[in-house]
RNA sequence: GGAGGAUUCGCCUAGUGGCCUAGGGCGCACGCUUGGAAAGCGUGUUGGGGGAAACUCCUCAGGGGUUCGAAUCCCCUAUCCUCCGCCA
């Protein structure tokens, strides 16, 4: 959720934002009515309350003075008590009342507060999906034409390695489900390897965190919004599956104070993902790049909002500095103000190229949520200044499926094999080169 | 799944319906003391809402209830511990 004194204090700017991710502006207005009856119903009812404590506290007085009074005093004490008791249960039955009206405003204003997604950075561009902006070109695409290769996809390149079974996943899971098998089910540990000791190496603290999460976890991270058909629901014990460790990583902390001093404090977890991909309709049916489940190593920061935005570009280093070691090309995005999710201010992406299809596509994303996450769960930091909200950042080192895509095609090889990257041939035994069946 | 027990301000703990709607210890911070330190003494030390402020309200795991009044009584839920059953 955003901060309520920034709505306060300039609403126009957070009807900028919704505007710009085609969101409705009109809550800000809801919302800031809304917030003003909360605000006179807290009033009234502190006022009643308080009068309604001081007279129970007087009765107390005048209760134990009737213990102690003496058999003379005794008709006087209860007097005293009877005219202080006289009336309570009407100020009883006006507290209630108040307390009813203090307790539905607020639910009213938090209901509207949480339609609100986060505002949106000024640096983002502005419009839809194709609206981004190239912010960088790494690599060169090989000419494979031009190396007498005809490309093969990475279905045709894995099944042929004995690396993944998809007709076998949609036999028992269904469809967008796969086997990794063999030298697959080994690249994804090399793969998985690699990024750990890339996390370890700078400072992050390993995890494996839980992928069932309660629905306050999912909700606090900014999922059960527009993202919510997207998510997969045990209804008989009210779960979720995530569809990223950002969800238990973000929640790890929630309900917390943090020291400012104990800041970045960075977290990398691998985990399974799940998504229905409801909506994605027949988009990339063919192979394992969209699927309803896959693992993925997530790196997760929990900042100081001043340092928020130097954090981020350091999150997008990394993921380029993994990218690099698997000599993959690819491009950076800044992604659309459209495009952006609930919780994120600015998002960018990395997007591999992917021969078969000539063109780049999304590998990695790293997203700015400053305090948007950290408010909703939450979590705070103690400094000098008191206690406030902190900011959250996520960042893919590697989405398993998709990178495997890129990793074949791209290093195909004429003969059917593929050359394994320098980088990551010492988690595959020394191998350089994955040879078919 | 069954049976018990627990949950209070960072930690330990007092508190079984009003006369403290939360007391004490440890830790921590500041001050006094000291040549300096320790000890000692004093003060402060959950978080949140409203208010320009004075101040005030909420917060004893969470939610409901009884009552003029609930940390305290009743109900539900969560988590942890012990025992039993089942199990990777």
């Amino acid at each position: 959720m955003i901060d309520l004194k920034l709505l306060r204090d300039d609403p126009d700017r957070v009807r900028e934002s919704q505007r710009r991710r085609g969101e409705d502006p009109s809550v800000v207005d809801r919302l800031l009515d809304a917030d003003e009856l909360r605000r006179a119903a807290e009033t009234s009812f502190a006022a009643l309350r308080g009068e309604q404590n001081a007279l129970s506290k007087h009765i107390g007085h005048l209760q134990g003075r009737l213990k102690k009074a003496a058999d003379g005093e005794k008709e006087q004490a209860q007097a005293e008590l009877d005219a202080a008791m006289a009336g309570t249960s009407d100020l009883a039955e006006r507290v209630r009342a108040a307390d009813a009206r203090r307790v539905a405003a607020e639910t009213d204003a938090t209901a509207l507060l949480s339609q609100l997604s986060n505002v949106i950075d000024p640096h983002a561009p502005v419009g839809g999906e194709d609206d981004f902006v190239l912010v960088e070109l790494v690599g060169t695409p090989r000419d494979f034409a031009a190396e007498g290769i005809t490309v093969r996809d990475h279905v045709e390149i894995g099944e042929a390695l004995g690396a993944i079974d998809i007709e076998r996943g949609a036999k028992v899971s269904g469809s967008r489900f796969y086997y990794l098998t063999g030298i697959g089910a080994l690249l994804e540990f090399a793969l998985v390897n690699h990024a750990i000791a890339l996390a370890c190496g700078n400072g992050f603290t390993p995890v494996i965190p839980p992928a069932l999460v309660k629905p306050s976890a999912m909700e606090g991270t900014g999922f059960l919004g527009q993202a919510s058909e997207n998510v997969y629901r045990l209804e008989a014990d009210d779960m979720y599956l995530v569809g990223t460790a950002e969800v238990p990583l973000a929640a790890y902390h929630s309900d917390e104070i943090l020291e400012a001093t104990s800041l970045p404090r960075r977290y990398v977890g691998y985990s399974p993902c799940f998504r229905r991909e409801a909506g994605s309709g027949g988009r990339d049916t063919r192979g394992i790049f969209r699927v309803h489940w896959f693992d993925k190593v997530e790196m997760f920061t929990y900042s100081h909002p001043d340092d928020a935005e130097n954090e981020h570009a350091r999150l997008l280093g990394w993921e380029k500095q993994y990218f690099d070691s698997l000599e993959i090309p690819y491009r950076v995005i800044d992604v659309a103000s459209g495009d952006l999710g609930a919780s994120a201010a600015r998002k960018f992406d990395i997007e591999a190229w992917v021969p078969s299809q000539e063109r780049y596509r999304e590998v990695t994303s790293t997203s700015n949520c400053t305090e948007f996450q950290a408010r909703r769960l939450r979590i705070r930091m103690r400094d000098e200044d008191g206690v406030r909200p902190l900011a959250t950042l996520n960042g893919t080192l590697v989405a398993i499926t998709r990178t495997i895509v890129a990793l074949l095609e791209n290093h195909q090889q004429a003969d059917g094999s593929v050359r394994v990257p320098v980088a990551l041939r010492p988690y595959l035994g020394g191998r350089e080169v994955l040879t078919p069946l």
